[in-house]
DNA sequence: AATTTCCCCAACCGCGAAGTT
DNA sequence: TAACTTCGCGGTTGGGGAAAT
């Protein structure tokens, strides 16, 4: 296919728009509407290139671009259900946020919501944990190298680390116990279980890990048999959880509900390298908690955007 | 107060898809 | 159906303001 100039570009202006620019747009598209971008701007006497008047137009003056901060419901909605569901379609995005451009809501991602998962050892392409994005160094730095009762040396150093279904089954215990302990530990403390799930990796078709079988004897014989350690080291592992994030900023609540849809914890992800996958357009990966009540999901979770109305590509 | 560095975001660029001739 | 045109998307850039030195 022939690919044509988007304009001449000779005598043509780049750069930002003036307020006399911006009043003849819209002038021109209230007058005529936007039928050819190409002709456009020489009917309405700008000396600007088609692609660059749709652009400020679509962007910056239509009448229904709603400005300003995102609110926390589009934030959830970005972060939770639509990228991890479409990844970098931003003009997808855009089209179930009211108001929203997708320049803007690109704009947003990559300033803030993308710097933050980044910190906070998350891929922000596959939504997934990794450790290899933790900031370690500001993790060694932080207060919990030092007053914590987590050694790092012995966790490191231990066999059940560097084992994902080890792994996957001491989460488990730490969750059942957590559970067992106060089985409302999500509505009462709602960035503990940020911290409890956060690395959680979204459960795909095909791929997810049954819960575990055992019962806890079983998990400790099989990791450590000496039961004080293991204990040890499980209440260690989840204080470094916990204290991992309590410098960053907490993300919606929702965020692990979404990503707790299996209630057996799997660190597995976070020793391994990352995923390569694509963003998962499978649908498996983006339901929510089925432990979560309708409340939370209420609370948390606009009715504006419906996930499962969302078309797959 | 001056300079440098960092960060945000509006705008640009290149490409592919879709439409038209 | 090939050639051409237009549109729209996603990645990237760079100007300018804010913060740090």
């Amino acid at each position: 296919m022939g690919r044509s100039p988007c304009c001449e570009k000779t005598g043509l202006k780049k750069g930002p728009w003036t307020p006399e620019e911006d009043q003849k747009l819209i002038d021109y598209i209230q007058k005529h509407g936007y039928g050819n971008w190409r002709t456009l701007p020489k009917n309405a006497g700008l000396q600007r290139c088609g692609k660059s008047c749709r652009l400020r137009w679509t962007n910056y003056l239509r009448p229904d671009v709603k400005r300003g901060r995102f609110s926390y419901e589009e934030e959830e909605t970005i972060i939770i259900q639509l990228h991890s569901v479409l990844g970098n379609k931003w003009s997808s995005i855009a089209a179930r946020l009211p108001g929203r451009t997708d320049n803007e809501i690109k704009n947003y991602w990559n300033t803030h919501i993308r710097k933050r998962l980044l910190r906070m050892g998350i891929d922000p392409v596959t939504h997934n944990p990794r450790l290899d994005l933790l900031d370690l160094s500001s993790i060694l730095s932080s207060s919990l190298y030092n007053k914590s009762q987590m050694n790092m040396a012995r966790l490191l150093g231990a066999q059940s680390f560097v084992n994902p279904e080890i792994l996957r089954l001491a989460s488990s215990l730490i969750s059942s116990q957590r559970e067992n302990q106060n089985p409302d530990f999500v509505f009462q403390d709602i960035e503990e279980s940020q911290v409890q799930n956060q690395y959680n990796p979204p459960l795909m078709q095909g791929q997810g890990i049954p819960p575990a079988p055992f019962s806890n004897n079983e998990v400790q014989l099989m990791i450590n048999p000496n039961v004080d350690q293991f204990q040890s080291n499980v209440a260690d592992f989840s204080s470094w959880q916990q204290d991992l994030t309590e410098d960053y900023v907490p993300l919606p609540a929702n965020y692990n509900n979404y990503y707790v849809s299996d209630p057996s914890f799997s660190f597995a992800s976070v020793l391994s390298t990352h995923s390569s996958s694509p963003t998962p357009l499978n649908s498996n990966s983006t339901y929510f908690n089925s432990s979560s009540t309708e409340d939370e999901r209420e609370s948390y979770s606009s009715n504006i955007y419906k996930f499962d109305q969302i078309p797959y590509f």
